[in-house]
DNA sequence: ACCTGAACACCGTTCAAGT
DNA sequence: ACCTGAACACCGTTCAAGT
């Protein structure tokens, strides 16, 4: 069977979630793909640009469906659900926040959910000249809380620590708490 | 003269300060030295403990007075200079918020600046069980600002368009805003 | 105690040459 | 058009051996 852009980019994102970044390298993808290295790069201009295509496809499985002329009050809860979202795509897979703040800093456009969440915050009320700035908010958040939850499974495997193995994870409360402190915050008439 | 870790760590900040991430490799960081890489590791125990000490001065310089005993009116105030003490000290070393994310997910202690925030957020009236969230949040927030800002840097020095060269950076005003956003969010009744 | 020399097991990227 | 084979210029880490 022939290679295929779409298979390198997928296999790519296997690797990531079973083996994390650290383990991402285009060789072994290659050995994974039983195919040279070199053949990689013709299907893929450089390592970066794979990793935005992957970044792509984290997010690509999120329902970015935006409520169509939603009220102020909708489109607030619709930010906590698309934000939340992102959150629970990203946090099984590990690493994934870095590779999201790659892509997102060397090709922006390429992460749509992204886009949805400005266009709700500007409908929830955010001023309008300030959107982008919220958008980035949230964003950081988002990711913040993935490294931070990641992080937090990453040494209780090493110190076998299960903690709390029941009930949902501590991580999701301080999202769900901040995700309010920036939307009360950015509503607030300034 | 013999080589010390504060040598060796000195060296690494101003190679990260001239360079960036991507050039301070250890093998680099020996040539610099005029010293074999082997000899690194007598000082130091591995890379990333050596970016621990790396982030650690980034943000030593910082005055970290919390003043004593704040009203809650103040203490909000000297949040808002400490992180933009912060965030000024970080953004001309290129790639330093990645470095403190790292020093911040291995070694959270090493970061004092880092805890003085917390304090200050607590005593201007951010819930006792909050304020290490909130730390969180305002951490997020400069770190995701000063990566955009030095990505920023890093286009206009590739295309060579300087946009605004004299007046105030345009990041710092969304930096401003957000931690207004934050401020003002946390602090609300709940 | 402190450093050298040399090795081990890796990287990303390029490119002539093959099919 | 698509891939191999091989090279180039790097990595982090270890460790016997030297001083």
């Amino acid at each position: 069977m022939a290679l295929t852009r779409e298979h390198v980019v997928g296999t790519a994102v296997s690797v990531l979630r079973d083996f994390g970044l650290a383990d991402l390298s285009m060789r072994r993808l290659a050995r994974e793909l039983d195919v040279q290295v070199g053949a990689l790069y013709w299907h893929v201009k450089n390592k970066q640009e794979l990793l935005v295509d992957v970044a792509a496809q984290l997010l690509g499985d999120i329902p970015a469906e935006v409520p169509r002329s939603p009220d102020p009050a909708t489109a607030r809860t619709a930010v906590v659900q698309l934000a939340t979202a992102i959150r629970s795509a990203l946090v099984p897979v590990p690493d994934s926040a870095e590779v999201i703040q790659l892509a997102q800093s060397l090709q922006p456009a390429a992460l749509a959910p992204l886009t949805g969440l400005r266009d709700l915050l500007e409908t929830a009320g955010v001023g309008a000249g300030h959107s982008a700035w919220a958008q980035h908010l949230v964003l950081n958040h988002i990711l913040g809380s993935v490294a931070a939850e990641q992080e937090r499974a990453r040494l209780e495997s090493v110190e076998g620590d299960p903690a709390a193995p029941g009930g949902p994870p501590l991580g999701a409360e301080a999202f769900a708490w901040g995700l309010e402190v920036i939307l009360d915050g950015a509503l607030l008439p300034r």
